[in-house]
DNA sequence: ACAGAACTCGAGGCAACCCTCGACTTAGCC
DNA sequence: GGCTAAGTCGAGGGTTGCCTCGAGTTCTGT
């Protein structure tokens, strides 16, 4: 049922606007769960507002984060142009990570489930899409490891999330000796 | 000062015993952060006795996990024994994994700070010298990369501590990748 | 300029968890 | 058995965060 609702008056859709900025900047600094009274308040409007606006965090991460997963397919795409398999694949992983590292909150959606925002969930199916072919490149070229899987690159994945989060300086160090397992033998 | 505290009651120690009892089994099931109600639930007592005997969290985590650490030693002085410096130190990080994935609470003590809890931190402490040890020999052997360090070890047990919360089946896979990146080139 | 729909506001109820304190109970010594 | 220090109890106050709803305000079409 696609109810083409009437536009927002005017003062609402300014406060939905800052409602959507507030919640991008603290979600970057502080991650998923920040109060949602804080995003009322930096976005100065009232709490009753923003659930006006957005009854649910999902709802807000589904309004901010399917744009900024966008970089994921430029990254799957700038690495599926590399013509070296295992300097595409190593590439992708390193971007994939430095995105994450700049963003809490990205960092955080990339590590959980968000059953309730399936443009998030579908935007990072696009990612796995090019994740997969980067894989399957590199295993066919006989540079990666046979028996890799995007299963392994969702574990790595949330155990990124935890380094970056922990230790922000040594993420890139800790990436470069886990790949370095991956080579193939 | 060492006060040498006079003998607890009967019936005090008795609901000592119940609490540690109550809160060794919750910390494994739960983590470190179960509700301290629900600890004085299980051990059933009362909430006040329970903050009588074990004023804070850190308080649990001290009479607890320093004992349990103990296991740190073992696998470590095992891990010593073995001529095979590589296999050593291979074997080392299974082993301590493989307690980490069996307790929920121990998984939480190793991957976050316990400032209060100075035996803790002591247990720990001893633990990474034995560490550093097998990561020496290993590195001298010339089968480990030479820039190795506990402090990457540090990283890879929160790493892992991640790891194992989110897939408790995976984390096996996940440290043999890892550790195949290890060894020097 | 007015009516009415659309929107905003924030006090306040709910829930989870923390921790305290004073009234009650009991173990253990005489 | 009785006294008292030691111990137990749990109601209740504090905090943080979630979410609702009815009264008040403002936009907008006519």
């Amino acid at each position: 049922m696609v109810t083409a609702s009437r536009p927002l008056r005017a003062d609402a859709a300014r406060n939905r606007e800052k409602l959507l900025a507030a919640a991008a900047e603290l979600f970057a600094e502080r991650g998923l769960d920040v109060p949602l009274e804080h995003i009322a308040r930096r976005a100065e409007v009232s709490i009753g507002t923003l659930y006006k606006h957005f009854p649910t965090r999902e709802d807000f991460a589904s309004a901010i984060f399917p744009e900024r997963l966008g970089a994921l397919d430029v990254i799957g795409e700038k690495a599926l142009t590399d013509p070296d398999p295992w300097h595409a694949f190593a590439g992708y992983l390193d971007d994939l990570y430095a995105l994450q590292a700049e963003d809490r909150g990205l960092n955080d959606v990339l590590a959980r489930d968000l059953p309730n925002a399936p443009e998030v969930v579908s935007a990072c199916h696009r990612g796995a899409g090019h994740a997969e072919t980067l894989i399957t490149r590199a295993v066919e070229a006989g540079v990666l490891r046979a028996d890799y899987s995007v299963a392994d690159l969702a574990t790595l994945t949330r155990a990124m999330a935890q380094v970056i989060r922990d230790s922000p300086g040594e993420w890139r160090r800790f990436l470069s000796i886990y790949v370095e397992g991956l080579r193939a033998t």
